[in-house]
DNA sequence: CTGAAAGCGCTTACAG
DNA sequence: CTGAAAGCGCTTACAG
């Protein structure tokens, strides 16, 4: 590879200095036209590579932004990522992103990462048992953090996320106006905000209804196809099962769909099935999934834009922003079978 | 937020040079233990965040590895990305993940940025038309390449892929042996070498038994699970349809398989359907999807090291890597029916 | 409208 | 084993 081209190489070559470069290829007023058009030609013809760890040490910008949620493979956080994707484009910002699998450690060596590579913000879904200090020291350290998904109680930062009691409530109001009364919890954990409020809103639709919740009937855990396919068998192995199983969310519920169908029952017809997320699948899943859209484009969309605000010195407040779910009636569920 | 402490902070406050702490905080042996003690306690007592890119702007090392791929949402890539996260890790490189949508102009910003960011090297799944010369150019600026799951004809650097042309041959034998005659090949394109590669593997099988190829069996273009279930509908609108289709991958046959159960016929019995890379969900499908796997484990880690070995300096051939597919049997295949 | 000079926070020879 | 000094490639006041 031939000698290393900067911003000096061009200013000798044109007989201007660094200054003038540096101002033209940023296109500044201050370079007239044709100084401009003269740098930038020549920039380009031999191959100039602007140098951005050079600028972002002096002007401490460096024009990175992280992103880390629990994983990206699921495509709840890969529809978000997909929307944060494209407002951050806009603005040409480069993403860094990074699973935590719910491991605060993961998290943390991450976060200080970001730290060492001047990141100019970060957009979090945070892992269990974040505390709100972890917060607090990227803030401090000039890293500016937006959440999504998840809330961390004691973080004074904004939040995006859908209204999660409110969504099950929907769901499971559904499946009670339908004739359901024994109505099965499925998946979903208390150690986050999300798994408190779905199931919240679920007790209180059945509570609400008068209808009996029975401590067997909740069966917590399944976030994954894999693991809403295994809890199938759980499921039906209840004493007077349920008729309807109220899902953490569309995997789970896709996955439950499918252990149903392999344990010869059919799912919409023998058991009701919700979904949470209206994933893009959920449409096409067999049978097409009752579900609740949960804004993903959404969150993604405004927690990038309540960030760059951040970056841009606007004063973002601290305030959860609740998404309204909508549920979205499909084939997944009917009145309950006769026995 | 306090004062930014760097290492003249430290340096000051313990009355030794910058040189000292520098080497003291990166384990150098020039350093005496008690002073590296020392130093290191203080450096933590104090919230010291080490300034990566004013180092990398001295060693011209950035410890960020770029990866770029079609779309990360597609758990194919999904799962070829956890094994390169993982392999990555273990070595401490940070590493930048963009989509490019088999857009040319995305994969060239992306790369830029890589350039710009003095980024140590990229592993690509290169875009639809990538020129030999985008990779050339990449390297002589100092930025090796290394290809995964498609090839680029004239490009000197090390493939990762699974033998594709191998893999629907496995396919399309099992169909054959199964009675199948009339097999329709659906999804994949021409513009690519996995395209070409698999289709001929199919036309190879076909035509080693003997058996016509109608060119209307062929449905290029579906690569999702959204295309795959459209695809139903033209697949069982064929004149004397065939009675089992040999899908591009398991999104397709995924699709397509609810697409044939929404039409009213069952996948498995009155059409045989097969995959392609085995998916974690291809086991839980309904029916359990055969399907080939194609290594995404095996080409994530593989390449993730022949990138490390450049990195350190090694000699790495620009070899082709074809990973040994296997033939996965379960319940979407079967004899043809009776009509 | 353009140039000379300082400085961002590290690391690396070079001395001692 | 430790320190003084130069330099990585930019940008930003400051002069003119």
């Amino acid at each position: 590879m031939a000698q290393k081209i900067k911003l000096s190489t061009i200013a000798d070559a044109l007989g201007v200095s660094t200054a003038t470069v540096s101002l033209a290829l940023r296109d500044s007023p201050l370079v007239a036209d044709s100084t401009r058009d003269r740098i930038k030609d020549h920039a380009r013809a031999i191959g100039y590579i602007y140098n951005r760890r050079a600028a972002s040490l002096r002007t401490s910008r460096s024009g990175i932004v992280g992103v880390v949620v629990h994983d990206i493979m699921n495509p709840f956080f890969a529809e978000i990522l997909r929307s944060i994707e494209s407002e951050l484009d806009r603005s040409r910002q480069t993403f860094i992103l990074s699973n935590h699998y719910d491991q605060l450690e993961k998290q943390r060596t991450f976060i200080d990462t970001l730290l060492q590579l001047g990141a100019d913000g970060v957009i979090m879904s945070p892992a269990i048992g974040t505390p709100p200090e972890d917060i607090l020291m990227a803030e401090e350290n000039g890293l500016p953090a937006v959440l999504i998904a998840r809330t961390v109680e004691g973080a004074a930062v904004p939040v995006f996320r859908g209204d999660d009691a409110y969504g099950t409530a929907l769901a499971t109001n559904h499946l009670i106006s339908l004739g359901h009364t024994r109505i099965s919890m499925i998946g979903g954990t208390d150690q986050t905000s999300t798994g408190r409020d779905r199931y919240q809103g679920y007790l209180n639709a059945m509570e609400a209804a008068g209808l009996e919740v029975r401590p067997g009937w909740r069966i917590p855990g399944p976030r994954t196809k894999q693991a809403g396919f295994e809890a199938a068998g759980q499921f039906l192995a209840l004493k007077d099962h349920p008729t309807a199983a109220c899902c953490w969310n569309d995997l789970v519920a896709i996955g439950l769909m499918n252990g149903i169908a392999r344990a010869g029952l059919t799912p919409g017809v023998d058991i009701s099935v919700t979904g949470y997320d209206d994933l893009e699948e959920a449409a096409i899943a067999t049978p097409a999934l009752t579900t609740v859209w949960n804004g993903q484009r959404e969150v993604g969309r405004r927690a990038a834009r309540a960030l760059l605000d951040k970056l841009s010195g606007t004063q973002v407040r601290p305030s959860q922003e609740l998404i309204k779910p909508e549920l979205h009636v499909r084939q997944s569920t009917g009145r309950p079978r006769e026995r």
